[in-house]
DNA sequence: TTGAACTAAATGCATATGCATGTATAGTAA
DNA sequence: TTACTATACATGCATATGCATTTAGTTCAA
């Protein structure tokens, strides 16, 4: 424990940088990035939410969310209705977003399977298990 | 292994964000972003350096670390002289960048020993297993 | 030597990230 | 009601990220 340790965020940012450039490889035969396939997995699952529930869903940024859904409801992918509290934005997928969704849900599978084997069981548990102590840590 | 499980790029990108914001919280106090801290520090390690021999520590993309550069250079913490090799450029810190390193240096290891004492000696281990088996994918 | 192949770095473009701040709406207590 | 507080989302700013491409310099074989 000095200074002369590898620094934990350095490390963890090279391997960031590696896994999503390997995930970005695969998405990138429909056109989305693995940041932009994440949203609209969130929208999948929940159905009808709010950028506020994405928020705590994808652990991001209320900012960084918010300028993240320009290009999908741009691209006509996620729509957008008033919520009852009308400071609110409701989402839910279109049509075409449902359908790229499909093809992404693929195409990321095909990528996760890849990783999967790389690393095997043990090591993949490890990434779960360390994500979920470090996402712990959030203020 | 199918399409309900989480996303192993999702989760290490949720990790990084969070992890990311701690450091950066503590590295604010002297206008350092962790990312400018590890070009920094790694400079600092290898005294003498090009941009070509950075991408490769910092797991980099030569053009990400070609702007990443620029406001150090601008700010006076990096200088650049002109290679034997004249395609390349050669890094070195000045003086300035000497002394904001060492006061980035003391705030680094405030967060570092924070999030290990947070992690303990087993997980921050885990960590950086993990995080090597997961760089080695790199193609 | 010269032209093809290779390498180092920069630039255009688009998105990713989050802090500080602004704007609109909702809730609540006087 | 009114005014204070809290919440939801957007915007300005700066950096982070990397793909495709460009520019410049090096290497090497014909």
């Amino acid at each position: 424990m000095n200074k002369l340790d590898r620094c934990l965020n350095l490390e963890l940012r090279k391997a960031n940088r590696v896994l999503s450039q390997i995930y970005d490889s695969y998405m990138a035969k429909c056109g989305l990035k693995t940041s932009q396939f994440s949203i609209l997995r969130a929208v999948s699952f929940l159905k009808n939410t709010t950028n506020r529930q994405l928020q705590d869903v994808l652990v991001l940024d209320q900012t960084t969310l918010s300028r993240g859904l320009k290009p999908l409801i741009r691209d006509g992918y996620l729509k957008v209705k008033e919520g009852a509290d009308r400071r609110q934005k409701e989402l839910l997928l279109t049509k075409e977003g449902k359908a790229l969704f499909s093809e992404a849900e693929a195409l990321w599978l095909e990528a996760q399977n890849y990783v999967e084997s790389c690393l095997g069981d043990s090591t993949k548990e490890q990434l779960l298990s360390l994500s979920k102590s470090i996402v712990a840590l959030k203020q």
